[in-house]
DNA sequence: CGAATTCTTGACGTATGTCAACCTTGGTGG
DNA sequence: CCACCAAGGTTGACATACGTCAAGAATTCG
């Protein structure tokens, strides 16, 4: 993989995302990155930290989440290849929260510094760049929602289209499926709900026809039905910034 | 009320942010800002909008809230004096959610167009504002946490002291108790229960003499024990920036 | 092939929602 | 100043989505 391969997702984002012209490019692909392969579950940095690096997810999944008083965990954030999950860090010092690699995963980790100096030198650049955190933070609004008024079987479609849309503005989903290493576990963590009843609601979706969960695989049968159970629309996401 | 009163909330939010010189200071108080006193349950912008004015709490409070299919409200945030909740409109022009003022409030409205100046001019005003924004993000994450991870009481302990820290900032409190102008129902819709059962709550905070909410007036009686029930640590509102 | 995950199932308890009525309070106008 | 009204608060009865526990089946992986 050379180091063109690595910033392009991160480069395709930005490029819809504002005006960029040729020369932000190549600072960007100017930036220092060391590039590291993570396992599954590896931790990225946690509550408490102090990073001096923020993480460029490349391939893979990352995953934001906080581990509550009882114990539990919730997850809070999925990442894609070309979002940056500790942006944040830049000017939050210390980390409130986990981030970790949900499957094997190729991450690059760009210092601080130059980082600092790009959003300076480049005003575009750090607009695109805060336009995306915005775009975080209106995701997790949508997920106060999910948690805070839709049941179960609703979340887990609504997670469910989040994630394909979302990869298909990136190309990474596979027609109507995509690639997802999770186990149902991971996703009971990620909508609020016990691991044995996202297991009857995995089944339910299945024997219903609407999508299928299997190996690592998400595949949406019917998207149609799916979006009306979820009450998904993808407003929320902003992806056509035109809009 | 003089045009320094107004921004004085903003910018003292602003100086302990980053460092603010006094140049950036004068550039802020010269911005031109339109001044409306709005009432309880007032609209201010709604899903779907593409505002070209931000909105600054000068008096009162704001909230942001979305609609969800079922009818039913979820309340995201709370916003004091000195915040500017729609701050994202900025970058993100068609709102995604709906604001509108919680009690009788003063609010000022700067244009975008002399906002993004400022931010274009001057580098620190605008890490200040990206900040902000970033804090919004992540008392996000955490209201995610209390509607997905823990029981009603839990939750409603987990907000009130949450405005408590916040308001104790801005020194808005009033030693342990603070007003706040919401109903029963409208706290239900904060944190994710029906009004039957915020009542049930309410009900058992004050029996158990660790709160009382009476007539838009919250007071904290037993702070710790509160704390206790909340799960409540304030590290993610990230109120000191030196950390 | 064995061991560890992950998934699945059933029984059971409970936090919370819904419905529907009633009570209190503060504000308004006669 | 009282009568009234609307908004908010309170109650009880009942239904249910979901959590917990515990065991067993199916995968995956070393």
């Amino acid at each position: 993989m050379t180091k063109a391969d690595i910033t392009e997702p991160f480069l395709k984002r930005l490029r819809v995302s504002t005006e960029i012209d040729e020369e932000d490019e190549r600072a960007i692909r100017n930036l220092p990155m060391s590039v590291k392969r993570m396992a599954g579950g590896e931790p990225i940095v946690s509550l408490g930290d102090r990073p001096s690096a923020c993480c460029l997810v490349v391939d893979g999944f990352v995953l934001r989440s906080k581990i509550v008083g009882t114990g539990h965990r919730q997850i809070l954030a999925f990442h894609q290849p070309g979002d940056v999950p500790d942006l944040q860090s830049l000017f939050l010092h210390v980390m409130d929260h986990d981030v970790s690699a949900l499957g094997n995963s190729v991450l690059g980790f760009i210092p601080h510094a130059p980082l600092r100096e790009l959003i300076k030198r480049r005003p575009n650049v750090a607009q695109a760049l805060w336009r995306d955190t915005l775009t975080d933070a209106s995701v997790f609004r949508e997920w106060i929602c999910n948690v805070g008024q839709r049941d179960a079987t609703s979340r887990v479609a609504h997670l469910v289209l989040e994630l394909y849309t979302r990869l298909t503005a990136i190309g990474r989903a596979d027609g109507r499926s995509y690639s997802f290493p999770a186990t149902q576990a991971l996703l009971a963590d990620a909508v609020g709900t016990s691991v044995v009843h996202m297991n009857r609601v995995v089944q339910e979706l299945r024997s219903k026809g609407l999508l299928d969960f299997d190996r690592g695989r998400i595949t949406l049968l019917d998207e149609a039905r799916l979006r009306e159970i979820a009450d998904f629309d993808g407003l929320y996401l902003h992806l056509d910034p035109s809009l």
